[in-house]
RNA sequence: GCGGAAGUAGCUCAUUUGGUAGAGCGGUAGCCUUCCAAGCUUCAGGUAGCCGGUUCGAGCCCGGUCUUCCGCUCCA
């Protein structure tokens, strides 16, 4: 484990030195828990968006890809219980180091008290919520001695809200009411689903069962965000919302519980490093959810949750919107009739695009080392990215910077590089070529050599294996073709 | 959020009780022309995370703060 816990640290390290990630903001010291990504991480997380996005879209005629802006109107998100279920104020007790929601410990305690005193309590209490008043409730709570059931002391932090939504002002001109102007950050990209379910199925006579796709960035203010880019606050999410039969949810629950999974397999996720994780405890518009976990190198977390949503989301929409939002099934029933109006059924797959790109860069993250054939111990550390994820593919490497070859290698530079990202490097002995380019993961190299001059054949050297072959340079394109796709 | 640890050049780290900040690697430019890094030469790069205090003098001592890591807590 020490070991494991020593590795991630050097692939952290690994993805500043080359280009994969940096911290956001590092010039003022760094903004917690906000990440960038460089000129290879932007290439890597583009190649596995296209890849979910082919998988979902292209690979799956009845589901169709949308872009929804990521402000929405404040009601969303009512509709969508985020506002009421994630914005109540917490208080700490000091020596047990127990958090409280405000509320519950004082309500707790008003049921303790006699009737007249409890209820002057209780409408104190909600006097104080309606206003915001943090300071007036710790007060209350410390004038009426309310300890913590476990330390039994009355040594409470300042009262704190932890609002899950991060709120901006929309519009230039403040109203009169701050209220009115305020919009959230979405925390979720589903809702833009949702509330798009009619547009989409109307526009593109989507006929059920069928699924709505979208990548995009979300936004939590996490109370504690750590591990990397695993935990961020700002973060961007792969989500597909699979709309069916009421009563038929449980069957493409498992269709696509089972078909996800393989996908993060074809993409090179090894089977055993991932494993279903069914949740207990549901959140409040499920009735059934796992999390498809990964091995990190912190341990089992989370890559993807599966997530059977029930009618919950478009039915709240149609009541804060007082809009129909129904499907007419045309198909016929056992009885021979139509089954006619209904809320769809939904079920969800989400998965974190930061956490699959983690998942990817710490399968590939490896420090190897090795006899030599006279002795000499040798090293290097590599990233074996699956070739088609790769930020870049080729690396076109004249083996001297004269001579011609830089020419030749040129041409051949120009005939690829509209095919798939490639780079050219003349500087250096071909063997730290070949390091570097292990270590930011390209696949390949191909080498120009002087007798390339003679038979226009190149050496073409594999990351992985480091093994090297001849092969006619009018065949590298092809061939780097193939094994990309 | 609580507790612990850390922060010196792009990276890894020196600077042994407080006395004007150094190396290796990496980078740059050139030489060499060589199929698996570490040959030669050149150059660049740090107000020691930041702010304040003690001191004649602080990278080093003290306080605060920011960031990161570890443990706990939280996580629709």
């Amino acid at each position: 484990m020490a070991n494991d816990t020593n590795l991630f640290q050097n692939l952290i390290s690994h993805c500043k030195e080359y280009g994969y990630i940096f911290q956001s903001s590092e010039l003022y010291d760094g903004l917690s828990a906000v990440y960038d990504y460089g000129q290879n991480g932007a290439q890597l997380k583009k190649n596995l968006r296209d890849e979910w996005w082919k998988s979902m879209t292209q690979m799956h005629e009845n589901i169709v890809g949308i872009d929804a802006a990521i402000f929405m109107h404040p009601t969303v998100w009512k509709a969508s219980g985020h506002v009421d279920n994630f914005s109540d104020p917490m208080i700490d007790n000091k020596d047990s180091k127990k958090r409280y929601r405000v509320d519950h410990l004082i309500e707790a305690h008003a049921e303790t008290l006699a009737g007249p005193e409890k209820d002057a309590l209780l409408q104190q209490l909600d006097q104080l919520l309606a206003k915001d008043d943090y300071a007036g409730l710790k007060k209350l709570i410390e004038e009426q001695r309310i300890t913590c059931t476990v330390s039994k002391t009355c040594n409470w932090t300042d009262v704190r809200q932890f609002n899950l939504m991060f709120k901006t002002e929309f519009g230039a001109v403040a109203s009169e009411n701050p209220e009115d102007n305020i919009v959230y950050l979405r925390p979720e990209t589903a809702q833009g689903i949702f509330v798009n379910f009619l547009n989409v199925q109307k526009t593109g006579r989507m006929k059920i069962p069928f699924g709505i796709a979208q990548t995009g960035k979300a936004f939590r203010n996490e109370i504690v965000a750590r591990q990397f880019i695993f935990r961020m606050r700002e973060f961007e999410q792969m989500e597909m919302q699979f709309f069916v039969r009421p009563g038929t949810q449980m069957e493409w629950y498992n269709y696509w519980k089972e078909t996800r999974k393989k996908w993060h397999e074809s993409i090179g996720i090894p089977s055993e490093k991932l494993r279903y994780h069914n949740h207990i405890k549901l959140a409040h518009y499920a009735d059934a959810a796992l999390d498809i976990e990964f091995e990190f190198p912190f341990g089992w977390k989370e890559l993807e949750g599966i997530h059977s949503r029930t009618d919950f989301d478009l039915s709240q929409h149609a009541k804060y919107s007082r809009k129909k939002i129904q499907y007419f099934d045309n198909d016929l029933d056992e009885q021979g009739k139509p089954y006619g109006n209904y809320t769809p059924f939904v079920v969800e797959t989400s998965v974190g695009l930061d956490r699959l790109f983690l998942t990817i860069l710490s399968l590939s993250y490896a420090e190897e080392t090795w006899t030599k054939e006279d002795g000499t111990e040798d090293s290097r550390v590599v990233l074996k990215i699956p070739a088609k994820l790769a930020p870049t593919k080729l690396a076109i490497l004249p083996l001297v910077k004269k001579d011609g070859l830089p020419e030749i290698a040129r041409a051949l530079m120009d005939d690829c590089k509209g095919s798939f990202m490639c780079f050219y490097e003349e500087k250096d002995a071909i063997g730290k070529r070949y390091r570097r380019m292990d270590a930011v993961g390209t696949p390949f190299c191909v080498t120009i050599d002087h007798q390339t001059k003679e038979d226009n054949a190149v050496t073409i050297r594999y990351r992985d294996s480091m093994l090297q072959e001849r092969i006619p340079i009018s065949e590298v394109k092809k061939k780097i073709l193939e094994l990309i796709s």
